[in-house]
DNA sequence: ACATACTGTCGCCAAAATGGATACAATAAA
DNA sequence: TTTATTGTATCCATTTTGGCGACAGTATGT
């Protein structure tokens, strides 16, 4: 039965001052009652309850055990309570990976109304591009910027495809000819998105075509944010996302090149453990992000 | 396997960070290990651990009903070892009931020193000469002098025999000429012991032969010392236990009359509920106070 | 005084739960 | 690669459980 079914059945007793009583406010037979009782008693190697058949009362070692018992069911109800999902509602604490620049333009804001939107909620966001393990580092779930993969233990739910376009400067196109051929590529300076050592490889389908262009990298970063002010400033052609580029490209700052040429598709993704029971603070926060961020995100207004 | 169980093994896969590691460590199978968080997080309707096959962590909620939990059982370990007896000696506290001038006159001091022999022991000693119901006021022993009894539910376990005689002051008798058959007592002033409405009636043996005789009660009370004082002075015969008369006996204060009559044996009697485990605080208690009081009490000096 | 209802406890037995062994896919280490 | 180890699932014999009925003792009501 276990030992807390004994503490509460004896609780039970002593606050009723009566076994059967007792039995009756639980739901349980007499015999369950009185074994559990007794089971207690053994287990600690003393009598708790003095019993005559019509009374019933602690001894003063089941008078010290009472109170403290008391206490430790009532803290473990709360502790209970803590955690449960018995409501629908999200609630506790989302723990939340993010890329550094999604996070900064757009999971930041969301998410503040994510969290306006169920106040029982705490969120603790950590952003970086660097590799993360959902499960060894305790997030609740990732976002993730890649394309899709299958091989991960984990649960991949896309969100939204991520378009990424070639641009440019007006000013730079205008100093260096139109471009019209994917070879200039390899010529004509490159702002390319990536760690240091890797090389500047970009991959692209020409018309469906898959190519990969070693392109002439005069720059690169790890942070989208840098490589966009670098386009603007007229350094080079870039790959980057229309989440990070949206707005330059609206105000003109920014044009497309080689619109024919399109980087393969990417996708904002959400990876999360495969639970038995899918919290709904990760069931909501799913439906959340798709309806701000899916189908036609706000920052996808050209085209 | 009890909720309890559950819970243990989960703080041990949290501590090890792994299932295998805890059910090592607490001496289980990896399967009961497995069954147990599972019917927990059931039971609580959250996922508590997020595992792949190498690699066990706390999900958020886990990780706050760890922190619960882990106290929640210590305190638990805690409240089981006040309250265990592992130890044979006595501990904890004993409530004890008591006559009146018994309790005045000779519990209290040998109660101290049991005290003392015990540090761990506390004692709560509440004296009155009212029948007491053992089980209802939560006591653990009660010490009567009465006759012996068998309808009682609880045990009965003679200490000593409580010796009672007939005396006077010297005084008394050499202004009231010799004393020496039953019926004076009718005539002669009495100092009884008792109730008041209840008649002032002796049950005495004559040589054996049980009589009662209606004394000519000229004061009664129901406190020995009283009686004892009364009777010191002059004022009648009382019928009283050596444990009171006996220091005025031994100083000639007070003198046996009418040796030949004697009161039923009466005895010095603890009274506790019969128990599954008899507490060692009883146990030691009861071969304290034989060990004081049997045989030959120190105040039966005279004979 | 008597009958009745209710208490705590015990024994019994069908039903349910448990725990161990085994198997298996996934993964880390060698 | 191979090997060892992990978490989990499935069986199945064994144990445990919980409810029923009975019992002796005791309040309560008449």
């Amino acid at each position: 039965m276990g030992k807390f079914s004994h503490i509460r059945a004896f609780l039970g007793v002593v606050e009723h001052g009566s076994f059967a009583e007792a039995a009756r406010q639980a739901g349980l037979s007499r015999s369950q009652v009185n074994k559990a009782v007794i089971a207690l008693e053994e287990e600690l190697g003393v009598q708790l309850l003095v019993r005559t058949t019509r009374k019933v009362s602690p001894t003063s070692s089941g008078e010290a055990f009472y109170t403290h018992a008391a206490r430790i069911l009532a803290d473990l109800e709360v502790a209970e309570r803590a955690v449960r999902e018995d409501t629908e509602e999200p609630r506790g604490t989302l723990r939340l990976n993010a890329p550094m620049s999604f996070g900064a333009l757009h999971l930041g804001p969301a998410l503040a109304d994510f969290m306006k939107a169920y106040p029982d909620l705490k969120v603790e966001l950590s952003l970086n591009d660097r590799f993360v393990d959902v499960v060894e580092e305790g997030y609740d779930a990732t976002l993730r910027i890649a394309e899709l993969r299958e091989d991960s233990a984990l649960i991949e739910h896309p969100i939204t495809l991520v378009r990424r376009y070639l641009v440019a400067s007006p000013g730079f196109i205008k100093s260096h000819g139109p471009i019209e051929r994917a070879e200039q590529l390899k010529s004509l300076p490159c702002l390319h998105y990536g760690a240091l050592g890797r090389g500047h490889v970009w991959r692209l389908l020409d018309d469906g075509k898959a190519i990969t262009v070693d392109v002439n990298g005069v720059m690169s970063a790890n942070n989208g944010e840098v490589l966009t002010e670098a386009a603007k400033a007229g350094l080079g052609i870039a790959m980057l996302p229309t989440f990070i580029v949206g707005p330059a490209m609206q105000s003109g700052a920014l044009v497309r090149v080689l619109p024919n040429l399109v980087p393969p598709d990417i996708h904002l993704t959400i990876l999360y453990p495969p639970n038995r029971h899918l919290t709904p603070k990760i069931k909501y926060l799913i439906e959340f992000l798709y309806k701000r961020f899916g189908e036609r995100p706000y920052w996808d207004l050209i085209e």
